[in-house]
DNA sequence: CGCGCCTTTGAAGAACTTCAATCTCGGTGG
DNA sequence: CCACCGAGATTGAAGTTCTTCAAAGGCGCG
């Protein structure tokens, strides 16, 4: 199910090296890391992990975008987390995991077993430094989404959403602060399971925001805002 | 607005010693953080920080309890963090706070200014490795939530919220895993703005518990749980 | 062309909120 | 001592939002 192993060789080149656990190393502990790491590809829909399983590895998201999503008995389903290039997977000194892990578009991990890798935190400082501010930026992201889950109405919850990934999206691109035209990297039925909702009133929010000239889409998935502040004030969050 | 300030002197009597950021300390670095730490009390309601203003200190909860919560500009609160004893409040290497933080009960705090307290997570490695511990439980039990936030049912979330109180009041006294009583530290209005409900909507579904025998209580506070099973069974997460 | 997946749209229904009234209890002052 | 007051909590009735159920449209692919 994996794709081809792609050819990436030197952390160097690697579009991440800035942003990712690594960011912080110094030349000893990047070849530290660089010894244990290891490639692996997902296509579009695979899953990479399922929750309860033992936690083999860890890593950084190369390209393409994951989700975690837990689930109720019942079949429920709630996203809670949006991992793009660079964000971390895994937790170490935890054998299992507790969500599952999604591949919901193609995606690329820079992967390190879990036992090296947390041999490398204990023994190097700046591994783990990163690591804690990484968490610490997911915990806020996602008391963030609490508020969003937990009351905003449909249509601000849309409103968020877009606005979230028009701005990370972004920021994935260094010199832009925000895009006007990107790609869902999800579907509705991914949109709906963010927000606590269901797929028809995604769809009927997509709708009415296009609808009053908010963003506009031809094909499903490519969204154009045409003034960003104005979907933002739909998000419930500006002052006035 | 800060009670007296209580006489607690060593770490060695700390009710917190063993579960707190300070945990895995050696006793030298022990020592670096009892240079540093000072005690602060507030009574029950009393607000700690304001979301937005500069984050002079940091610290763990001694005793009581108290919320972090997030404020829309039009005045709808969330909830999104539930500090017990043990609990670490405030993050390094950030200039300012993004939620109130409001005491639920009278609380004692053991409090660092941040610089120092940085200087310790940079200078030795069990507080920070502590810390990030911390940081990916608190995650972990953030996206609980989100999944209860984003869909469970009204009643579904309140036993959810009975429950964890339920088992979190219980862990902090060793031996018991789960305390059939106990006095929830939070008004209604406070589960209203954790769960995502109104005040009223809360009354509803508590009432509804207590009649169909999950509950007791008759002081509004005092919760009895005759059958802490058949209480799990109502929050949803249970097989069948 | 036809099938399947994802999406959109409509209509009816349920869950939760809103508005409003009442209740309880602890504290305060006459 | 007791009546009153206010904050928190409960209960009822009406209203809104979102869901559920149902049907149909659009697009890609074999």
């Amino acid at each position: 199910m994996t794709l081809a192993v792609p050819k990436l060789r030197s952390c160097d080149d690697c579009p991440i090296r800035y942003n990712a656990v690594c960011s912080k190393c110094e030349p000893s502990e990047l070849a530290q890391l660089e010894d244990i790491k290891y490639y692996r590809s997902y296509a579009a829909g695979q899953p990479i992990f399922f929750g309860g399983d033992p936690l083999e590895f860890v890593g950084s998201v190369v390209s393409g975008v994951s989700s975690l999503m837990r689930t109720l008995p019942d079949g429920r389903v709630q996203m809670v987390g949006l991992l793009l290039p660079g964000d971390f997977m895994g937790r170490p000194n935890r054998d299992t995991i507790d969500c599952d892990v999604v591949a919901e578009t193609d995606v690329m991990l820079c992967c390190f077993r879990r036992k090296p890798f947390e041999k490398v935190i204990n023994d190097t400082p700046h591994v783990g430094q990163r690591l804690l501010e990484m968490t610490l930026d997911e915990l806020d992201a996602a008391r963030e989404w609490m508020l969003v889950l937990g009351r905003k109405t449909a249509r601000e919850k849309i409103a968020s959403l877009l606005y979230m990934i028009a701005v990370r999206m972004a920021s994935l691109k260094p010199g832009e602060t925000a895009a006007t035209t990107f790609t869902l990297p999800i579907t509705r039925e991914t949109m709906a399971n963010y927000l606590g909702l269901t797929i028809e009133t995604v769809s009927r929010q997509m709708s009415a925001l296009k609808k009053d000239g908010l963003i506009a889409f031809d094909e499903r998935r490519d969204i154009r805002v045409p003034d960003l502040d104005a979907l933002k004030a739909e998000t419930g969050e500006e002052g006035f």
